[in-house]
RNA sequence: GGCGCCGUCGCCAAGUGGUAAGGCAGAGGUCUGCAAAACCUCCACCCCCGGUUCAAAUCCGGGCGGCGCCUCCA
């Protein structure tokens, strides 16, 4: 497949490393809050990457998801709240997987925190690495990285080191460092922190150490495939992330670093310290879908800026909803026999997705091809043209495509689990048909009224009356 | 001030040299007790101005507008 890479700002073929496996780091979530739906964005992307990997082109995937869970806001959360620092985080890492399995992420193979005793130790080897090579120097009890000292140091955000200088804007604590650039990869203890004796003198992790350490640590030999986050974190955490760990090894630290643009609210980023946040949550609390959530996250471009509001929001219900339909409705023909057509129309497709989908994760262009075998399947079925032995062939397609882009088997376990309980429409729709059958259609008009404003849509066809949730 | 991205129908959004996919909404029609769903029909020359080319939404130059990064940030 071709892979936009920010190394390089172009597009590349991307294959997969040794054993057909692809080895990706993905930045997680800082947890001192619940996620907001900018920051699954980026996890909903990366989430697509691995299912193409794995289910459109058949390779392996080993991937990390890490938990930021020790930093100036952790820290602060956790005294706020009266807690120890890791049942503080708990509950922040626990409101994440319940809300990625809302949006239908795969589980990934690892997802460490930062504070586990084994990466701490291998923060440590890597400080101790960078000592060695001479890219460290302390400072007030803070260890910090020597950037000076690293030839090509701002490759990856195409930073002109020395233009920078001037009028820059500089740490509050630039006055502990050599230079304003330099950055901390192990902070000194403060009085009633967390502390950690792993490196001299003890102290707590610096960002951007982390993610280098469990990159190496869990995923191996350097370089590893693929490393996933949000565009800002270009500059400085991932461009600090190649300095230590290309500082410490020696070899390129990945092929492709893939950034994901950010979600926008009322044409602004999303993001906590604007205080314009949406997470998983407000928006169930406001009868919308996590299916229409990640529905709307994948109609555009990963690399495109994408504006959220409540009419999109309501659009992705609404195109998803058609294409649920369809299934739902080719599941449903009685007519026998299977035409030649509709498996040439359905390979049309399969092929257009998977061209889409190679395309540098082009999901808006792959979810085109899907709308427009949904209405050829739907003229077909109109002009009978549809029976059930092209059912297989057409199941299967969409199982293919939701592999990839897990948005139908989503709102079908929403579907599942209704805002009436199953029984109970069940019973209106029979009082229902009994009035239809003496012909009070007052009566029938009411039952069907008021399940909707319970959240239930009746549809009658010939043979009956199905109902499907909002 | 430096770097980068973006500007396609009312809304969302593909397409990046060969004459504008798709979705939502809207209008008319078929079907229906009425709806819903579905189908059919209709609905854009791509921010502006120059240039290159047989040919540009697509390339180049200049504007205008929006966003992001340069500080914590997905």
């Amino acid at each position: 497949m071709r892979l936009y890479n920010t190394l390089t700002r172009t597009e590349e073929a991307f294959t997969p490393g040794p054993g057909n496996t692809v080895r990706i780091y993905t930045c997680g979530l800082t947890v001192y809050a619940r996620g907001h739906i900018g920051n699954f964005r980026s996890f909903v992307c990366a989430d697509v990457l691995r299912r193409t990997l794995r289910h459109l082109l058949g390779y392996h995937v080993k991937q990390v998801v890490n938990f930021t869970d020790v930093d100036d806001r952790t820290i602060a959360g956790a005294e706020q709240a009266g807690l120890p620092l890791r049942p503080y985080t708990d509950q922040f890492i626990a409101a994440f997987h319940e809300d990625a399995r809302a949006l239908g992420l795969e589980a990934v193979e690892e997802t460490p925190r930062a504070t586990d005793e084994a990466n701490l130790k291998a923060m440590a080897d890597l400080v101790a690495a960078l000592d060695q090579k001479g890219l460290t120097y302390r400072s007030d009890g803070s260890v910090y990285f020597r950037i000076a000292a690293l030839p090509g140091y701002g490759r990856l955000a195409r930073l002109d080191i020395e233009g920078m200088k001037a009028g820059a804007r500089v740490d509050s604590d630039t006055y502990e460092k050599e230079n304003a650039r330099d950055f901390v990869l192990w902070k000194a203890a403060k009085p009633g922190e967390p502390a950690w004796d792993v490196v001299e003198p003890p102290g707590r992790p610096g960002w951007h150490l982390e993610c280098s350490a469990m990159a190496l640590r869990l995923l191996g030999e350097p370089p590893i495939d693929i490393h996933t986050g949000g565009v800002d974190l270009i500059f400085p955490h991932h461009e600090n992330e190649i300095a230590q760990s290309e500082g410490a090894t020696g070899k390129p630290f990945s092929r492709f670093w893939m950034h994901v643009e950010h979600l926008l609210v009322d044409d602004q980023k999303m993001s906590k310290s604007l205080g314009n946040t949406y997470t998983i949550s407000d928006v169930v609390a406001k009868g919308y879908r996590p299916s229409g959530v990640r529905y709307l996250l994948l109609s555009a471009h990963y690399r495109k800026q994408l504006n959220f509001t409540w009419a999109g929001l309501s659009q992705a219900e609404q195109s998803l909803q058609r294409l649920a339909d369809c299934l739902s409705r080719a599941e449903r023909v009685i007519g026998e026999g299977a035409h030649p057509e509709i498996a040439a129309r359905v390979e049309e497709a399969r092929e257009a997705f998977s061209a889409a989908m190679q395309d540098d994760l082009n999901t808006a262009g792959a979810l085109g091809a899907m709308f427009e075998l949904v209405r050829a399947l739907n003229s077909a079925i109109d002009a009978g043209q549809f029976g059930r032995g092209d059912l297989p062939v057409v199941r299967s397609a969409f199982e293919g495509f939701d592999r990839v882009l897990g948005i139908l088997s989503l709102r079908r376990a929403e579907d599942d689990e209704p805002p009436v309980p199953v029984a109970d429409i069940d019973r209106l729709i029979e009082a229902r048909h009994a009035a239809r059958r003496r012909r009070d259609f007052a009566e029938a008009d009411k039952i069907r009224d008021d399940l909707s404003a319970r959240g239930i849509l009746l549809e009658d066809s010939a043979g009956a009356t199905r109902w499907k949730r909002k």
